[in-house]
DNA sequence: ATAAATCCTAGTAAAATAGTAGGAATTAAT
DNA sequence: ATTAATTCCTACTATTTTACTAGGATTTAT
């Protein structure tokens, strides 16, 4: 039960484009600022945004930003997409007919874990910590 | 962010013990209700009996038994010790100076996980649903 | 034209996980 | 005492997943 590096990065990278909510900002900037490396951070973003979470722009001076307000975006959503859906156990959310007696304690975390998530908005942590 | 198999076999293999409680039962009779290779099995059993949830009989008829009554032992105790306490992320639970902008994060899905698991106890689960 | 950027995809290295194997030690039953 | 049933111990291996790299194609501002 470890977080994927990809959830990591991801996050933070997140973060920086809140930050930044007004600009474009470049893989290579937040790259820097969250000291990754661009070719991953490049896969990161790639994910992102065929969530539909990010926006990029392309060609010179180009880069990504949120597609949404950093008080609309909630970490539920981001480390959905960046966790495959943050799917613990396969058998998850009524897709398991063969239920067994563990069934509902992964039924419940299940819940709670992505209401807590849901609950934190991305501005809440834009600030505040370093971001590395 | 998956479960280990070391945590759904191993609590599985709790609940078989949960529910016959008042006797010692051995690896091959859990092996058969929870469909586990008996061999994987007693790496799990060695390690949740270290913890001192379990007690273990030695020779001939021998086996385990919880060592606490079922209504006495979280879950959460349980996948503690299967999964690396339940620590998804290296910075968790004070340990990490270096806060960064997702400590915040991290710091409450973890308690809200710990939180969850604590409040089911393992006679909750031990009937209902098959030990496969 | 050029440079700065995203886009795309294939490949690889490292780490973690899952599982196997074999023998030593212990104990109940005969 | 011997045997059979069991836990104990530890090393090994195969598989899968994760993390990361590399290189070239495309787009666009200047």
């Amino acid at each position: 039960m470890k977080l994927s590096s990809k959830s990591r990065y991801g996050l933070k990278a997140m973060c920086e484009l809140a930050v930044k909510y007004d600009e474009v900002v470049s893989i290579a900037q937040i790259a820097e600022s969250t000291r990754t490396s661009e070719a991953y951070l490049e896969q990161l973003m790639a994910i992102l945004k065929k969530s539909g979470l990010i926006i990029s722009v392309r060609g010179a001076g180009g880069g990504y930003r949120l597609a949404k307000s950093p008080n609309e975006i909630s970490v539920g959503e981001i480390l959905r997409v960046l966790e495959d859906d943050l799917k613990f156990v396969d058998c998850i959310s009524g897709e398991c007919e063969n239920k067994c007696k563990c069934y509902t304690v992964w039924q419940k975390l299940y819940d709670t874990i992505n209401n807590s998530l849901d609950n934190m908005k991305l501005i809440e942590i834009c600030d505040g910590g370093k971001n590395e």
